[in-house]
Formats: C-alpha cells, structure tokens, sequence
DNA sequence: AAAATAGTTGACTAATTAGTCTAGACGGGT
DNA sequence: ACCCGTCTAGACTAATTAGTCAACTATTTT
C-alpha cells in the first residue's frame, strides 16, 4: 500500500503539479483511504520525497546498466538519451502529454517552500550526475573530448539536458528530444565520428 | 491597479509557485478586493497570462539593449548573462531565493492543465529565443563561432541557459549562474580570446 | 444637472483542502 | 481463546479556495 501510494503520487504530481495534485486524489488512485494515508506519511510533502526516492530506487538498476563502464562513454549517452526519448513517448501515449523530469517540475515547484522536498530532489540530482562525471571523464581518458574539469562539464549537460525537458514539457513537443544526442555531442565538444564505428 | 494586480501577481508566483499563490494573497499584496480584481480579470489563469505579458513589455527595452546589433554579437550573451544574474543577486536579497526564470517555473507547473498560461509562455520564450539567435547568426556571419543552423544553436543555449536557472533555483544557488557566460561560450563553441579584446 | 460609464466594495457561496481521530479489522504469537 | 502490533475505515474539522453579486462611488460625457 505504502508502494501503492507512492506511485499514484509520482504519477499525478508528474502529469499535473505538486500544487493541484491533493491527499484525496492520491488516496482515490492508490485505493487507500485517509487513514491509511496519514498512518505511513505524516504530510504530504513527506508521501513526495518517499515518492522521488522511491522513484530514483526504481531507476538506479537500469540507469547502472546504461552508464556501465563496459559501453563507450559517449555511447552511454546516447543510449541514455534514447532511453528517456521512448520512454516520454511512451508516456505521451498514454496521457497525451510531454511530461519533462519530474525531479526539476517538482523541485522547481516548491523549492522556496519545502525544504524537505527540494533536499530530496537536490540529492537524487546529485546522484544522477555523477553517471554523467564519470561517463565525461572516461571519454576525456579515451581523448574523445577535452574536459579538464568533467564535473563542471557534467553539470553543464546536466543543465542543458533538463533545460529541454522543461521546453519539451511547456511546448509539449518531443521533437526538441528528438536529437538531443547531437546537441549533448555538441556541448560535450565531441568529434562528429568520436560516437560510434563510422 | 490593472497594474498592481499583475505586478502583485508576478512577484508571489515568482517567489513561490502558481499554485499557492492565492487571488486573495494577489489582492492583498496589490490593495485591491475582489470585485476589482475579477472587474479586470475574469479568472486567475487569465491574469497570470496578463502578468507574464506585462513582465514582457516591461523588459522589452532593456532586451532590445542588451541586444543591440552595435554590440560585437558575443558580448550581448555576456551583457545578457551578467544582467539576469544581478537581478537574481538583488531579488535574492530581498526574498532570500533564487528565484530563476518565473516563465519556465510557471510555464512548467502549469504546461499540462492551463493552455492559456502555457501559450502566453510559449509565445514569449519564443520572442526571446530571437535575440540568441540572431546575435549567434552575426557572430557567425563574423566567423566568431560555426553556426551554420543559428535557430537551432539558439534554442540549444536556451534550453542549457533555463536549464541552469532552474538548477539555480532548485539548489537556491547563485554560484552556478556566475560564470555561465564560459559555459554558453563551450556551447557556441567560440575560442576563448573571440569575445573580449585579450 | 442628468446620465452613463468605469471602477470599487465586501459579504457571500459552494467546493475543496490538509490533516485528525476514534473505532475497528486482520493476522501471528502465546 | 486472547492479546498485540500493524494496518484500514471513513466521518469529521477548520481553514482556504476561486469565483459571484448587488450595491456603492467616482469620473466622465452629454
């Protein structure tokens, strides 16, 4: 049930907002009721960093596969990118909307008020850097890219990667994600052949 | 009081969220009571697409500066960057937050349920995307830069640029704003003595 | 001065909100 | 059979929400 909830949770905040998705709501989707609700959270901003975290558990098995140190580094990003492509489009399909990253419309959402959910978000963002350090350093060993800092080349991508997820959200468009990997290659200063065995 | 409305709008939606920015709050902070308000406005989604229009015109001007075709192309970026950040560096004394860019965190809270707020927000950032890329079609035209595609590159600094604002105000940090004007360079791809004369 | 227009007031509604509380269901251990 | 900790049920509160409305004032037009 406390997996039931979470879920509905992500689920809603992630189509709406954290703001316009209520308790009720919440408890209707999971099945639960209030009681059930306020026996494993004690507010909803607790359900939404249980949430987020459980969220990221979700996701760390595949996001180790995708940025293992057997695949080419630049080549992690591609498939990483891919991997987010079908995976909004997937879930296009089924509410008809270009949902972006819940980590950055929900955090940018209640950062100035909720300290318990932006701590969260702050710390799976963390997270989900360090793939792209340790994928930059490794295509810098390689001498596929120069970055002599690859944490603040990381966070760079890191940052424009999310800048499109939020355009893709507010125009509903998945076209800007479509040749994301380009413009990654761009930014990342790689050589147009660098990526695959052309 | 049209204009304290939006005014009064703007700022609370901006510090905190669309969502828990109430119309009584609006009223409060403009003076106003509600009859006024819904004289002018005849909902809130409706003033917010008012404020975000009216937070437009009020930096046209200093856009059209800031973005001048007297200035060398890639000196107006730096200008640019350099004067968002002050602003954020003031209102952050003011509030306490960085607040980042009010029309991607409204644009992105809203982007699924308000079409009239999404579209006003659309429509803006696409105003603004034409500054960026019409300084990087002259940067290119004066071979500081390879930009062979201006509109794309444009929308690819955008996109990193909000992506970092938001970041900014997510981690209520101001330091990864500070030296945005290296990192849209590496994006652009210009050489490092192309900006200033060094 | 009369009339019309523009703007203001604040009480009101009806719905929704997050969160509380008491009563009880369920199952395992003794 | 009994207890006890885990979990569920759902009615309840008190506050807040967006939006309405009819009466009022001020300003302009005729």
């Amino acid at each position: 049930m406390k997996k039931r909830l979470t879920d509905a949770a992500l689920d809603l905040m992630w189509e709406n907002s954290y703001g316009t998705t209520s308790v009720d709501a919440i408890c209707e989707r999971a099945g639960a009721k209030k009681g059930s609700f306020y026996y494993f959270f004690k507010s909803k901003s607790e359900l939404t960093a249980a949430a987020l975290e459980a969220e990221w558990n979700k996701n760390k098995a595949n996001m180790d596969a995708l940025f293992s140190p057997t695949i080419p580094p630049l080549e992690r990003f591609d498939r990483y990118f891919d991997h987010v492509h079908d995976r909004l489009a997937e879930l296009q399909r089924e509410c008809g909307s270009i949902l972006g990253c819940p980590l950055l419309s929900i955090g940018s959402e209640v950062s100035t008020q909720d300290k318990v959910v932006r701590d969260t978000v702050d710390r799976i963002f963390d997270r989900k850097i360090k793939y792209f350090e340790s994928a930059i350093r490794d295509a810098h060993a390689q001498g596929l890219i120069e970055a002599p800092d690859p944490q603040a080349k990381a966070k760079t991508l890191f940052a424009c990667y999310h800048g499109t997820l939020a355009q893709a959200r507010i125009q509903n468009d998945l076209e800007l994600l479509r040749n994301f990997k380009e413009i990654a290659m761009d930014v990342l200063g790689a050589k147009p052949a660098a990526t695959a065995s052309s």
